[in-house]
DNA sequence: TTTATTTACGCAATCGTTCCCGGAAAAATC
DNA sequence: GATTTTTCCGGGAACGATTGCGTAAATAAA
């Protein structure tokens, strides 16, 4: 069954008039008599008229929506981007369309047809750990397509993006297992072509080397399923453990991979901070809960997703091709059980 | 800048044919010739050609897309359950846009009609805690507008629903407290108008009956906010400590709930299990990594969004008014840490 | 050869809205 | 009283696609 609406021809129709000039009365055009003008309007109200949005959007050429793609919403990292992205867009008028990739990259790129074949006005998104082959992304871009990166960033690709400082995150996380008395800190991390991954991981070696400590490059395990699948994280552990030379502390690179080697070693029974020590990039608000108080690099998702799609809209609404770029770099913050 | 995809149009005039001809070449209809057909298949391909899908829906008069309202989307269960609905959705060619309440009225009143507008073809809605009165939302359902309910259920409106037996996970979880030996079990639960806090409470009632055991109601504390507000859920918590014969055990009716009485027992330095028991409904997939190793009723969030989206597409596609409505109930399950 | 039937395509309306253009009536100017 | 200027409104095209109807040419039947 199908509710009809009201359309601008009804309200015509009902008064006697042309629809140009319901039309210019309901947007108060200056070219009608304040008489019709309230007519027109009182019978709009009286028949709960609203404008037909996919109407406009034929005439106008635009859709007034915007894309998202990430990994994951059930993430809090993303679920909180999401959050910043809808306040903003819906103050704007936007509608949000959420889609996920589920970290893969087939699913990526039909979402990414999907959401264009939808014709949204722009997109938002942070690539999933198995993007390697970015010609897809690079397709729509070239044909102007406003696009803006958040938190996984492709630098090939001239756009505006946002992301947290995530050298300086690492460092200070990895500084922080230094400071509590480890010594040998691993690493668990993402995809090795994302841009989180390579930041993160150069933050955390730079931490080691600022400490004087030299480590092989096997303490550092890249998860190229980033944590989607609970038993990478745990093989990647389990090789950590299997080190000739075991590590003291593990700094994981996310969100999913923090939990995750939570769980593979609370699996091994390994006591946190006892037998290993523990941190790791997360936003779940949940942390101060688990059984192990672990001190977590929290990222300002909320005002990211602000951030990114205050640059979009921009980038929608401009009139004349945008060159240049902005970069916007947020600062992490180091959470410490208290 | 905008990008200007190819049009039927384009075609047309590049091959000398009229858009109806392409049209129906395009649709593969029978009254083209064979080489015509390939022709504009061919330029079709060439110019990236793809129907412009808000012609099609100003025609057709629907967008193929349906709109999804829940309290919080940075919440397991419904992440989960947006999850089933995404799938079930793009599947059949449908768009899924996410509204969030955040467990206010006023925003849901909004959304409403926000998304009322934005021309979508059905509703999937679990009304937020703030939700008394039902005006806005049986406007919609008189005018024939498609809508079904999932998770917390508005039974005034004749149409699809799905939930749990809420009873039954509320009876399980309350017996499993009282068989680990706890005798005084206060509850916590959202607010008292909605479908879930109803059947959880009376489930919770059932078993203390069952056990014979019968207990005050000032020891079943409602959150009006649902624990959106962290703070409500410590007052209440508060409360259920000050009674003046104290709970030895506490039932909590949701997610945000049960995470929320973990942390207001914590702050409070009651140990769980010893001090006071802890179980309630809850999706998270971190709950085995709580310090406390409480049991948890878990719903079949995807499911019961695959379940829920199938149920619209069908009222949706549906060529006469339905008058025949299906409650759909799954079932929950009570999970124990290893 | 004439008529009937296909085949293969074009014309134009439609969906709801905006906006350019043109024009009648009223008001202002001379 | 005649002309010019406003004021106010209608006609119709346009956005991109579909579709009922009409029709020329090609083919088949008579």
């Amino acid at each position: 069954m199908k509710y009809k609406a009201a359309t601008i021809k009804d309200i015509a129709q009902a008064l006697g008039l042309s629809t140009s000039t319901v039309s210019r009365a309901l947007r108060d055009s200056h070219e009608i008599s304040a008489a019709t003008k309230q007519l027109v309007l009182d019978h709009a109200a009286q028949l709960n008229y609203h404008p037909n949005p996919i109407a406009l959007s034929l005439k106008e050429k635009k859709s007034r929506s915007i894309g998202v793609i990430v990994s994951e919403i059930a993430n809090s990292f993303f679920s909180q981007t999401i959050n910043g992205i809808e306040s903003v867009a819906n103050e704007k008028g936007y509608t949000v369309i959420i889609s996920q990739s589920h970290e893969s990259f087939e699913k990526e790129v039909r979402t990414l047809q999907y959401l264009a074949s939808r014709s949204i006005d722009g997109l938002l998104i942070s690539v999933s750990s198995a993007t390697k082959d970015l010609l897809p992304l690079k397709a729509l871009h070239q044909y102007g397509f406003p696009i803006v990166f958040f938190d996984r960033i492709v630098e090939e690709i001239a756009t505006h993006q946002v992301r947290v400082d995530n050298f300086q995150g690492a460092y200070n996380a990895t500084t922080h297992l230094l400071q509590q008395g480890y010594k040998r800190v691993g690493c668990i991390t993402n995809s090795a072509h994302l841009s989180i991954t390579r930041e993160r991981v150069a933050g955390y070696v730079a931490a080691l080397d600022k400490a004087g400590i030299r480590l092989p490059a096997s303490l550092v395990k890249y998860c190229f399923h980033g944590g989607m699948l609970q038993e990478e994280v745990a093989d990647a552990v389990q090789e950590l453990l299997q080190e000739k030379k075991r590590p003291d502390a593990i700094f994981a690179t996310s969100d999913k991979l923090t939990t995750g080697c939570m769980r593979a070693l609370k699996k091994a029974k390994m006591a946190i901070p006892e037998d290993m020590g523990l941190t790791g990039f997360s936003n779940s608000d949940l942390i101060e809960l688990l059984h192990a108080p672990i001190t977590v690099v929290r990222q300002p998702a909320f005002e990211m997703g602000q951030v990114a799609t205050e640059l979009l809209l921009q980038l929608i609404e401009s009139k004349r091709p945008v060159k240049d770029f902005e970069t916007k770099v947020l600062q992490t913050s180091l959470i410490t059980p208290s």
